[in-house]
DNA sequence: GTCTATACCCGGATAGAC
DNA sequence: GTCTATCCGGGTATAGAC
């Protein structure tokens, strides 16, 4: 976990750093909703109150934590798009949506988290979002439309599987693929 | 609004009707937030606890109004896979598509509420699923992967516009055309 | 079928002592 | 920087009188 300071984060003392990396520990463990004040304090041996010495309220630590997942997603992508090889056109996509799938269902609170509410743009490290965004913009060929539409087809396919949508017998993977062919045809290989 | 009786609905007595009507009032006015049992009953001039002499509780009441919206969507689809004319290649998935965004913007609360949480299947009427579905994997000539494609396609295009998560200058009617081009071409026309 | 009263959870946040 | 005590709000649900 790393965290770059920024204008709406806290101040990131190392007992900051303790707290926020045991509510994104809480999150991921037990979902949004056991991530309380109480339970935090309860997790690191305090009480609730004395986080408020350290944070300003529950949504600077929500940020914080938003912000901490981006960096991990945009590390995660940024390796799977500067991987070598790959099987012919849409290799460098299917790459992508992979990654970005198993980052999801790999943290699904946390994922929820980061594209469930208004991102907080100002709040973050600047340029974060972007480096996110980054490797799919490039992948698709540089077309900001046609990359908003693959991620939210792979956003849909993410929301539908962890919210169990998707009838009893359904292949994803093979909805993954017909969904990823559709768009391999306008991106760069 | 009408709802089909189903095993894990309540009775549909007309006083169960009313309050089914004034819980999807208060969900798609004032968001999932504000259907609470005190409200509700506010919202119908009585008292909380006498909500509970017609419904079982929240749970059931939910599925209810879970109901009720797939009857709306499954209507407003029907409705618009049934129209004629249309310019070209793509013209019924993209009909079908509109249909389904303009649902969803227009009564954003029912349709989170619709897609947050799995289906309880074995509690709505019967086929009532099907029926919401049956347009779209028409549309796309039968392939149920390439339906479950689109639709998270669509799911994801939706989510992402109400929880404000594509940047400000965002053109998502570019990015609608630029997806659904992609589908188009496995569709029938 | 409605009421009052109530029990029991949960949450975020503050004041002020140490 | 931690504590205790407390305030405020919210919620689902039940018991028993009318």
């Amino acid at each position: 976990m790393s965290v770059a300071e920024a204008p709406g984060l806290p101040p990131l003392t190392p007992r900051v750093r303790e707290i926020v990396s045991a509510a994104l520990a809480l999150l991921e463990e037990h979902g949004a909703e056991a991530l309380t004040m109480r339970r935090l304090a309860e997790q690191l041996g305090i009480r609730a109150p004395s986080l408020y010495k350290h944070l300003a309220g529950k949504s600077e630590l929500e940020t914080a934590v938003i912000a901490v997942g981006f960096e991990d997603l945009a590390t995660a992508l940024e390796g799977a798009a500067g991987e070598t090889g790959g099987r012919g056109p849409g290799g460098g996509l299917a790459r992508l949506g992979s990654a970005y799938r198993e980052f999801a269902l790999a943290r699904p609170h946390l994922y929820r988290l980061m594209n469930e509410r208004p991102l907080a743009r100002e709040l973050l490290p600047p340029g974060l979002e972007d480096r996110a965004a980054a490797p799919l913009v490039a992948t698709v060929g540089g077309d900001p439309d046609l990359a908003r539409a693959a991620w939210a087809f792979a956003h849909g396919m993410i929301m539908l599987e962890l919210n169990d949508r998707f009838p009893p017998g359904a292949d994803l993977d093979a909805a993954w693929q017909a969904g990823l062919r559709g768009f391999a045809r306008g991106a760069i290989q």
